[in-house]
DNA sequence: AATGAATGAGGATTCATTCAT
DNA sequence: CATGAATGAATCCTCATTCAT
């Protein structure tokens, strides 16, 4: 349907520009009528799709988070071996906090920042199960550390946003070889050292 | 001199409602005139202190950033070896990020936020040289990977962050035992394996 | 016709819908969306039967008005004598303010406020004439006070518009005695006392 | 004091522009931004002294409608017999219906909307008091009619303000003698016929 | 140094109205 | 006829900042 298609197109055009203007200037210094400008609407037409100004940044983020657990877990198969299967979880998690930077950032903000309201934030933990499930069937194969769900994530997949971040600034830029140690980083601190 | 310290106290006060205020709100719903009533000052008081809100949140984060650093260091000496002096370091992190969360939140949100200036986030940064020159020492000994220092503080501090936020949010409540096994989860993924 | 009886349909229910809304709310708080919504028709199609929202008001007033004097002069009969008459038309004017007094509190909301047009009040003005001959007769005949018709209108008719009020305030409720004394009231105030 | 003596002016200014705005203009259309221009205020003044637009409208009606009442009881005694005591009251109402017929407009087109809270429509009624004292006393000595508070008013008070509208309206102008007519219809209609 | 009153610029949101279908 | 999506212009209100005292 035309209509419908429109419809849609816009309502992504707003998330994008939101997404892009938030990560560059912040929540605060992100006028709703310069999210409107940037997606080619009127500002009265963001109420269309979205209540007000913090129902639009939860949607966002709901949105964000969901593109980001359906990359990570777009190749993953659940009869993989343990490793391998994190290992390929731990690199689309990789490529996508890297190439899609953009989106990461906006997590990043998101999840460090009291911008979201909880209940948009306990939806977007929702689709990271499959990754829990990966290491419950770790730990009792006793490849993986008896650790908790949180320290495993802060050791083996949370660095990476740090090293976004850094990416995005300038400070680093990660080759292959770099991104391998990374990865042998993360497996390193939460495999079960033999 | 009474004048001088009440001064200090005045500046203190506004440093430190900015950053009650920021962490529960966001910057973007702090104004100056909430800040100023939580440090019992008039609005107007703000400006003989700070040129404007975006120098008193800098401002702020600077002198966050090097009560962090402060801590992190207070009890380590140059002389000690590397894995010992690491670990030294390392629990000072831990303690301030676990037990000043206050301080600890103020600086995530910085740090991923548009919110500081690219000059203020240089300024904070400078003071980890200590942790830098401790990790160039035990990668010349061979006891630590040759990896960059962004990878380094990715795998071994950064996690903290993340366990910091989970713990505030009330996901998590980290025990001496758990402590000490994040410690040697940092350790292991810049040691130099044998 | 059907469609006719559709469109005549349709432009009752906004009409109506103007009217509840106008009075519970206010002009200033009844937008053109909620009135559309009441009528169950799209915003749009108010400006088929309505040049615009002054015009929707304007032509309410004067259906109102209209349907207020044809109320009050339903049972009255020119050849009555005077007294009786003015009870007649009293007695039916009581009973469209106090029975309909949906419609009443609309016009009380109109006559006191810059909401209407000059020109439709002055048009919703027109259909009192019966009353206005029947005073001009009762003060032919030495019955009516010589007095102006506002002046006969201010003492004989308006109390009915504050009882009105009142009533729908729930501070007053008029059984047939009272409304008997409240006509007994309105006739002594314009009968020439003998 | 110079500067709580501005304060009031600045207040008063506010409070004057609301009359006089919403009296020509209807509730609706007459945005802060006008009242400000016409008070010489900044719009942000305004929330200096009201909480917003409905707080500044209340306050307005019972500021008004106490300086009613004020004019109303200014030169009526106590102990003066009822007749002359409702003779006295009933003038200066007329006086300030008709003379200061802005607050009297505003008035009742307050008293005719639900532009008002209800609290403030409390507030407002409380101070007639002494009008109702006397209408008590006139029951008692068996000179006016034993009629509700709310009838009385309807027919001896509520007819000014009809006058008073028409008069606005240029329809009519009352004179000392038509007056004088209008204050005796209203005692007839309220004493006791003998 | 300190203040509280004052403000102009700007931001979120609403709404009467239009237009493509 | 009828509509729902779209909008530009306004409206209420907030806030960083200033200024007279």
């Amino acid at each position: 349907m035309a209509a419908l298609q429109k419809s849609i197109d816009k309502r992504n055009a707003l998330i994008d520009a939101t997404i892009e203007l938030v990560n560059n200037d912040g929540f605060h210094a992100t006028p709703m009528s310069k999210i409107a400008k940037m997606a080619c609407v009127s500002p009265a037409t963001i109420y269309l799709y979205f209540e007000n100004k913090q129902d639009l940044v939860n949607k966002t983020y709901i949105e964000v988070k969901s593109s980001y657990t359906d990359y990570a877990f777009a190749t993953y198969d659940e009869n993989l071996p343990v490793e391998k299967g994190f290992e390929i979880i731990w690199k689309r998690i990789a490529q996508f906090k890297l190439k899609e930077s953009t989106y990461a950032t906006f997590l990043a903000q998101c999840d460090n920042t009291p911008m979201i309201d909880e209940a948009s934030r306990q939806e977007g933990i929702k689709h990271l199960q499959p990754l829990l499930d990966l290491w419950a069937r770790g730990k009792k194969e006793g490849l993986i550390k008896q650790l908790s769900d949180y320290m495993l994530y802060a050791y083996a997949i949370n660095p990476l946003s740090f090293l976004m971040i850094a990416q995005n600034r300038g400070s680093i830029q990660l080759n292959d070889q770099e991104l391998q140690q990374a990865y042998e980083a993360a497996w390193n601190s939460i495999k079960v050292c033999k």
